[in-house]
DNA sequence: TGGTTCACG
DNA sequence: GACGTACGTGAACCAG
């Protein structure tokens, strides 16, 4: 086999280390998010060590020296850069000793750049025979691509070659760096051409060839500018060209033969990881002490999914045998079967268990016959079951895991067994593969182990002949429910380990992984709704229905289904001649609240009845009469099941019922608000967050007068109707807010000019003041969509991920929505990530104050829902408002105060 | 099942 | 100069 040498470009990847990591601190209190950055990128290129395309020779290079030959040549170059951020720099000399704990050479050379040093080994490399890998995405190595050369960028994992250069710059890598010189680059200073971007660089030397050609070529250039600026420029060009010409025929500073792997030593990178505190990673290093459960091996030839190697688990030697080995792996996936979705009301069925891949068993505990003709299978009892599972579920040496453990993890709790430690493939999903894709399992198994999990339809049937799974015959039962387990265990085996190396522990660890008890927690508790208040309610708006129904009819001179918006739009914009608007994706006529609005305003009175019409169906269907049906007949309170891996940017979503969408903006809705009541002798606090996204996009795009605004705590629109109007009043306050909500969204004039009323150039107009007034929005707004085309994601403050592959989408629409969504992902998501913190650290800090009868029932985005004593509430709301406001810390000090505010009473609607 | 509408942050 | 037109959800209802 060929050797491959691996160069690293230690310098270029340092920094995207540190900007795509939170500023992390070691346990010395250091800086150290770019050093855990780093290490965790070497080790992931260690571990292809021995697969064929996989390096056999490795080095790291560093710049040694902001000065170098080039300076020389041109004292301007590189002269704007700004100096690397202040907790950037001590970092540089801990990532030399990183390096150097993997046993991997550290090269740098006085007067010359990385880049330079890299081309030097890369063709000697090569005149030696051997395969060259860059990892780096530079622009500049990219005309090193030669047959033989490769670049990787490890962000995406992307080889680049010479078709990949070809696709970018429209030339092959050879020709490169005469179209790098023309375009110039204003990172670096390198002056280049005016006038001339990417394209026009691109153009010039397709047609002419090389650069000295397009300078000779220049007067008979027809377009006039740019001949003229060829013309005035033309010596800039011949330099910029050297600038950026690598220089390749230094002698190497050490052999090639000394850059060999030979595997990685335990230490010193032992030492290394423990001086650090790195210890997710030192877990992965084997022997540590940090987790629990043993570092997942590499998934080699795992055996395929054989079914019949399952075994139904009838009797106590077989369950303790399992149990024995559950123990001896010290990792174990579980699932739980239930007769019911709703896993308050459901009752336990039945538990499986893996303990290797391929090998798993399904214990029957409540399977009934089929009320026919069979009879019940014999099986172990509940209590037997339980009562030997028990010891190993809460074992806090045996890691349990599970997918959308928070069901499995109410099932436990109601039968007395707290299940912990934890890993939920789900939530590992969630946090790596964000935007990727769904997080169910038949999902993730496709993905990952292209494997189609047995349909629960298919055991169960669908519609009204479906049947509930203790009715399934055991050795079915036993195929689909083991399996299950045996998935979920492969899974694990392969997302587990990429957590430390794509960055994404913080967020799993610090967040989402603990939150799952705490979500348990709130769905098992539920509301108190009041249901006599709801069936007045109903009854109330039936009747305004009734009336406004034989109003509308009336009017339009005809009986039809006012709930169609296909008959609707007839009757309105045919039928009585109404000028409308917009069509549909189906050719139907729009009837939506703007084009009624719209309608209302020209004065036709019965667009304002449909409009109250709906309003009170949709009350009426979607709450009053809907939400008595969800009330719990043994608890008498409604319990919501929140999703955990639903929402892109990291928010929780609620259903079954959804309780995130009760009215509350219309004084009629609000009173559906008054159903939802705190229990006898206690009352409901509501906590929310104020105006927490546009402080956290004052804080993200650093923006000093909003900063300020929300330090002083005067009234952030008003703030923004001065800085644009000149003056506050009703009206420019009101367009302030507007525009301060789309900057959220990401923007565009023409949305804006729909939602202000005004043309597009206006809009426009308003949106260039806002950038002018609040340049740092603009750079935010830049420095995403940068991000997002590089790399292909976004992140949280806290290292949350959203993928974006739209961003590389074929239609402009795709692409720009994708934008859209990439300059809100980061607001939303801090967002959520805060939330979820606060709500992490409740518990213990209430139980910290002795306030632990104090119940969180609710999250709502930005606003948390308790129940507790009346007596309790003084103490409660300090402890509530402490931790949500210093939810945040200590991870991320924000240049911005988050505002809490509280409100108590017997009833939501009133706490607000 | 897909489209439309509308409730919330 | 064309593109499509504010981010994230869940539920009810209609029509085919």
């Amino acid at each position: 086999m060929a050797n491959h040498l691996y160069l690293v470009d230690g310098s270029g990847y340092i920094f995207r280390a540190y900007h795509r990591l939170p500023p992390l601190t070691n346990r010395h209190g250091q800086p150290a998010g770019a050093v855990y950055g780093f290490t965790t990128m070497l080790w992931k290129l260690l571990d292809d060590l021995g697969r064929a395309d996989g390096p056999s020779h490795l080095a790291v290079i560093f710049d040694a020296s902001s000065k170098t030959f080039r300076n020389t040549m041109y004292d301007q170059y590189k002269a704007h850069r700004p100096p690397p951020p202040p907790d950037l720099t001590p970092q540089f000399p801990v990532i030399r000793d990183a390096v150097r704990a993997f046993s991997v050479p550290c090269i740098e050379e006085e007067g010359l750049e990385a880049d330079d040093i890299i081309a030097c080994y890369a063709k000697a490399a090569l005149a030696e025979g051997w395969q060259v890998t860059i990892v780096s995405s530079d622009k500049d190595l990219m005309q090193l691509i030669e047959p033989g050369l490769d670049l990787l960028d490890t962000m995406n994992n992307r080889r680049i070659g010479a078709a990949e250069v070809v696709e970018k710059f429209g030339v092959p890598p050879e020709q490169l760096g005469d179209v790098l010189a023309l375009m110039g680059d204003s990172v670096d200073n390198v002056p280049g051409v005016p006038g001339v971007g990417a394209k026009t660089a691109a153009q010039l030397i397709q047609e002419h060839g090389n650069l000295e050609n397009v300078l000779a070529a220049a007067d008979g250039i027809k377009k006039p500018k740019l001949r003229q600026s060829l013309i005035d420029h033309a010596d800039a060009a011949r330099m910029s060209r050297e600038l950026v010409r690598l220089v390749c025929d230094r002698p190497l500073a050490q052999p090639l033969d000394q850059l060999a792997m030979q595997g990685v030593p335990p230490e010193p990178l032992r030492a290394f990881l423990e001086d650090q505190g790195f210890r997710s990673l030192l877990t992965k290093l084997g022997g540590a002490t940090a987790d629990a459960a043993p570092p997942p091996p590499r998934p080699a030839d795992e055996p395929a999914f054989v079914h019949k190697d399952y075994e139904t688990v009838t009797d106590e030697a077989a369950l303790d045998r399992w149990i024995a080995d559950a123990f001896a792996a010290g990792a174990v996936a579980v699932d739980t079967e239930t007769n019911d979705l709703d896993c308050i009301r459901a009752t336990l069925v039945g538990i499986s268990l893996a303990t290797a891949p391929g090998k798993a068993c399904y214990i029957p505990i409540a399977h009934g016959g089929d009320g026919l003709l069979a009879e019940a299978p014999a099986q172990l009892s509940r209590e037997t079951v339980l009562g030997k599972l028990k010891p190993l579920m809460e074992d806090p040496s045996i890691l349990k895991i599970g997918q959308n453990l928070k069901y499995d993890l109410i099932m436990f709790r109601r039968h007395g067994v707290d299940v912990t430690p934890y890993d939920d493939t789900m939530l590992l999903s969630y946090d790596l593969d964000a935007g990727l894709g769904a997080h169910g399992m038949d999902d993730l198994a496709k993905r990952h182990l292209s494997h189609a999990c047995i349909e629960f339809k298919t055991v169960c049937g669908t519609g009204k002949s479906a049947i509930t799974f203790d009715k399934v015959p055991l050795d079915k039962a036993t195929e689909y429910a083991a399996e299950d387990a045996d998935v979920t265990l492969r899974l694990w085996r392969k997302l587990k380990p990429r957590l430390g190396l794509e960055a994404a522990t913080r967020v799993y660890e610090l967040v989402d992984r603990p939150l799952v008890p705490v979500i348990a927690e709130m769905e098992r508790a539920g509301i108190l709704v009041d249901r006599a208040e709801l069936a007045r309610l109903s009854a109330e708006f039936g009747q305004e229905i009734l009336r406004l129904e034989g109003e509308v009819h009336e009017i339009a001179g005809t009986k039809f289904a006012i709930g169609s918006p296909q008959q609707l739009g007839k009757v309105l914009f045919e039928g009585m001649g109404l000028k409308g608007g917009k069509k549909g994706k189906s050719g139907a006529w729009s009837t939506d609240v703007t084009e009624l609005e719209r309608l209302a305003g020209e004065g036709a009175e019965i667009a304002r009845k449909v409009l109250d019409w709906r309003q009170m169906t949709k009350l009426k269907s979607t709450y009053t009469d809907a939400l008595q049906q969800e009330i719990n007949p043994e608890t008498g309170r409604v319990h919501t099941s929140y999703s955990l891996a639903v929402a892109q940017t990291g928010r929780l979503s609620s259903n079954e019922p959804n309780l995130q969408n009760i009215p509350i903006r219309t004084e009629v809705g609000r009173r559906i608000r008054h159903a939802f009541v705190a229990g006898p002798g206690n009352v409901l606090i509501s906590a929310d967050y104020s105006q927490i996204e546009l402080r956290l996009a004052a804080h993200m795009a650093d923006v000093p007068q909003l900063k300020q605004a929300f330090a002083e705590g005067t009234d952030i629109h008003s703030l923004t109707a001065t800085e644009l109007f000149g003056e506050v009043n009703r009206d420019t306050r009101g367009r302030a807010k507007t525009i301060n909500f789309a900057i959220l969204y990401g923007i565009s004039s023409w949305g804006l000019a729909a939602r202000l009323g005004t043309d597009r150039a206006d809009a426009q107009a308003m949106i260039d003041r806002y950038f002018e007034r609040f340049p740092g929005i603009n750079r935010y707004i830049a420095e995403t969509i940068a991000q997002v085309r590089e790399h292909g994601f976004v992140t949280t403050l806290f290292g949350r991920k959203l993928h974006l592959p739209a961003i590389k989408g074929k239609t402009v629409g795709e692409r720009q929505g994708a934008e859209r969504q990439a300059i809100n992902a980061p607001i939303q998501g801090t967002s959520a990530d805060i939330i979820k913190r606060a709500m992490v650290r409740m518990g213990p800090n209430l139980a910290a104050a002795g306030l632990g009868d104090v119940r969180m029932l609710l999250q709502v985005h930005d606003e948390l829902v308790f129940e507790l004593p009346e007596a309790q509430v003084d103490a409660a709301t300090a402890v509530i408002r402490e931790t949500m406001e210093r939810a945040a810390e200590p991870a991320i000090r924000l240049d911005v105060p988050l505002g809490v505010e509280i409100g108590v009473a017997a009833n939501w609607g009133d706490a607000h």
